[in-house]
DNA sequence: CATTTACTGAACCTTTCGGTAAACTATTGG
DNA sequence: CCAATAGTTTACCGAAAGGTTCAGTAAATG
């Protein structure tokens, strides 16, 4: 699988609220299929299905011993995404400190907000 | 929009490439609906589907101008998806470390691997 | 005014998603 | 051995995703 179709299976299977609570679980330990259906009002395959994608996703290691299933987490793809999601923020943020350099640099008549609200500049980008 | 709801949709409009493209390009400022288009062999609803999503899911700001639409980044709902990653690979890491902690403590017999190698231990939790 | 340009809407298609019910397999425990 | 338990498979359903085509609207432009 190539990085993009791994990345397209990190956020697809984080982006349903059931298969994020797994995570969270997960996180405290790790789980049998039995216990990550617990807390949901949802039949077991529906909850096999939820498990399953986050296995594909490599987000879930799934271990058989005798009748029960022991989940466990792999956070390595979720580490991708998040980097992902990290590079593009601090190349946001450099924009905007940018722009706060740009406007400092220029500030003889107007007077503008943003150096701590962070909000959008509605005009032209400044870099 | 629910929190939960909010992270479902900024999840759901990265798990595409198609997508993550348009993102990437709009780091580097405002764009059109065209400018967006332009590099996918694909049908201009089809594009409109995929900024109509990234609207929705509060990642990208129209505004139309005349007959065309400049399209602007607004990665506040990203940064929540990427604190949501952040805290859960930093409770992760955590876990490694006082696994870690246990192991250093008890090196009396066995000799481990880890401490550079982040492997997923196969045996109990230690936290 | 006529035509291109830029986007939008509606209808349609196929695949995937999230769920169900029911039947099946394989332990485990009495 | 029998029954409960843990998980799986199969078949099905409605809705949403991701794409298409074709037609429509509205602003620029010759």
């Amino acid at each position: 699988m190539t990085d993009s179709q791994s990345m397209d299976a990190t956020f697809a299977a984080l982006a349903d609220p059931t298969r994020r609570w797994m995570v969270e679980r997960l996180l405290q330990g790790e789980a049998t299929v039995s216990e990550l259906a617990e807390p949901f009002d949802m039949s077991m395959p529906a909850v096999l299905k939820h498990v399953n994608k986050l296995v594909e996703a490599g987000l879930v290691i799934r271990e058989k011993q005798g009748r029960t299933v022991t989940c466990a987490l792999n956070p390595a793809p979720m580490d991708d995404a998040q980097a992902w999601l990290q590079k593009h923020l601090d190349f946001w943020n450099n924009r905007l400190d940018a722009l706060d350099a740009y406007l400092a640099q220029h500030k003889d008549a107007d007077d503008h907000d943003r150096a701590d609200g962070r909000n959008i500049p509605d005009d032209k980008t400044y870099l």
